[in-house]
RNA sequence: GUCCCCAUCGUCUAGAGGCCUAGGACACCAGCCUUUCACGUUGGUAACACGGGUUCGAAUCCCGUUGGGGACGCCA
């Protein structure tokens, strides 16, 4: 039988990370088999359920790589399915009408909870006649659950797991509007849908106890389970956004690269020996759901940034190029061709030194100015009156030099070898020149990425005096 | 409250009874490399929650305690 998994979010808000997760499991675990792996969007929640949520989710779906084989499904347009099955239940005598109003629910809940005792339905109409139904009250549809023995989950994350019938109550599959609840959808869509693998948080655990009891009431057979612990924020508590980011969308602003979210995400709660860099095709080749813990797991934002900086390490320099521009156009900096070319020219050394886009994009700024860049206060520090006579003195002596990576830096060895002095005693003023800043990639890749005119502009602005606006 | 799940360095994890003086990674500290910053590299600090069993032998199996998490809606 072909492997079928789906992701399944509500489309109430943004994709976090937690979903981000579990879209990574089902869709490596189809890979991995040959399968198929779908997206569900389970809007029945018309109150809660936006447009632009759906949109989000694709978005964020589709940046990590993790678009789904087929169109999406959406649960609201099954709802006439989801009632037929109902009703089927109901002929067969596996459900039940009941005719209780949310007042009286409400009130049984407060009741049991003030007693001590777990709010569950008591199956009141489970036996009773629909003929001595109050007036005026549409009745909604409850599974008639077995009440002796125990269901029994076998999960491929968790083991076997087992609940006693008498801790579940007869819960609503068809509410009193004819629409059907969320527990009721999902085992029919994931029927029709094909499912064999079901692969979801772990707040469904206990959930799927009641799924399996309308899977076997329909006789239908159940897929398979694997229930994925939550992640938590640093602290262990429920990640929220007091954590810092939580949304995918969030990780993309940051810089974040989304084959380093990938990554990360995987080894949250998955382990394969020794392995840390796993990139999408080994994933494919050594996932298994045998090897996800069973303890939640906490957000760490340090690692992330860390095996982030792997993958940008990595990436190719054209796509790095790109996205710093669109960085500096978001950040309002004017650039123009020469700019660009300079920030290709410049990205093999640039990308070493940066764990993120955003600090990619922040390294490489110095380029786009005409004449002296901002100045940081260490930079302006390193330009004495001494190191400015110096750099006046070698601007000459640059002038004449040709303008490749390597003989520049053979002529600033030669300079400073000449002069008497460590070579770092010409670089770094040269550097706050060049750059103002203390910091940046070596000084000969600077000059060259420059171009014999703004570098000259730049060595002798700063040799004169001139001063940028403070940065 | 009831039910379910979980428990190895601060964090992510390796570990399926002897290979464990518990391994790797992030973070942190120190050294090296070096034109700065990074990268890289070498070393260091740091964990089997606790208590009982089982066994010749337990991080690994069992029970309990404690601690975390989750679920208990005509939400998903």
């Amino acid at each position: 039988m072909t492997v079928r998994t789906r992701f399944a979010p509500s489309p109430t808000g943004f994709l976090h990370i937690g979903g981000a997760r579990t879209a990574l499991f089902n869709y490596l675990f189809a890979r991995r088999h040959n399968g198929r792996y779908l997206l569900r969007i389970e809007d029945t929640d018309r109150q809660r359920s936006t447009p632009e949520a759906v949109k989000q989710i694709l978005d964020s779906l589709e940046w990590l790589g993790l678009s789904p084989d087929e169109p999406p499904v959406f649960q609201s347009t099954r709802e006439a399915r989801h009632a037929e099955i109902a009703h089927a239940l109901l002929a067969m005598g596996k459900a039940y009408l009941a005719f209780d109003t949310p007042e009286e629910l409400q009130q049984m809940r407060e009741q049991a909870m003030k007693e001590g005792r777990p709010p569950r339905y008591d199956g009141r109409w489970r036996d009773r006649d629909p003929s001595e139904a109050p007036p005026g009250v549409k009745p909604a549809i409850r599974l008639k659950a077995p009440r002796e023995g125990e269901t029994v989950v076998k999960d491929l994350v968790q083991g076997e797991v087992r609940v006693a019938n008498a801790e579940l109550d007869d819960m609503i599959i068809l509410r009193s509007d004819g629409t059907p609840t969320y527990l009721h959808a999902v085992v029919v869509d994931d029927h029709d849908m094909g499912i064999t693998h079901v692969i979801r948080g772990d707040d469904h655990l206990t959930n799927t106890f009641r799924q399996c009891q309308i899977y076997d009431a329909m006789g239908w057979h159940r897929p398979q389970f694997a229930h994925v612990p939550l992640i938590h924020g640093p602290d262990g508590t429920k990640l929220s956004k007091r954590h810092g980011a939580v949304s995918v969308l969030e990780f993309r602003e940051q810089g974040y690269l989304p084959e380093a979210m990938c990554n990360y995400l995987l080894r949250l709660g998955w382990g394969h020996g020794d392995e840390e860099v796993v990139p999408r095709e080994r994933a494919i080749r050594i996932f298994d759901l045998a090897d996800i813990g069973r303890s939640p797991s906490r957000m760490d934002y340090a690692k992330l940034t860390h095996l982030n900086g792997i993958y940008l390490r990595q990436a190719d320099d054209e796509r790095l190029t790109r996205e710093v521009l669109e960085r500096f156009a978001r950040r309002n900096v004017l650039f123009g061709t020469e700019d660009a070319e300079r920030v290709r020219l410049l990205m093999p050394e640039l990308k070493q030194r940066a764990k993120t886009l955003e600090e990619l994009a922040g390294a490489a700024a110095f380029v786009v100015s005409d004449g002296p860049p901002p100045m940081d206060a260490k930079a302006a520090a390193l330009l004495t009156p001494e190191a400015r006579a110096r750099l006046g003195d070698l601007a000459l002596f640059l002038n004449d030099a040709p303008w490749e990576r390597k003989d520049l830096e053979a002529w600033l060895r030669d300079y400073a070898e000449v002069k008497g002095v460590k070579l770092g005693a010409i670089a770094q003023p040269l550097r706050a020149a060049l750059t103002g800043s203390t910091q940046s990639p070596p000084i000969d890749a600077v000059l060259y990425a420059l171009g014999r005119a703004e570098a000259m502009r730049r060595i002798l602005a700063a040799a004169e005096g001139e001063e940028a606006s403070p940065a």
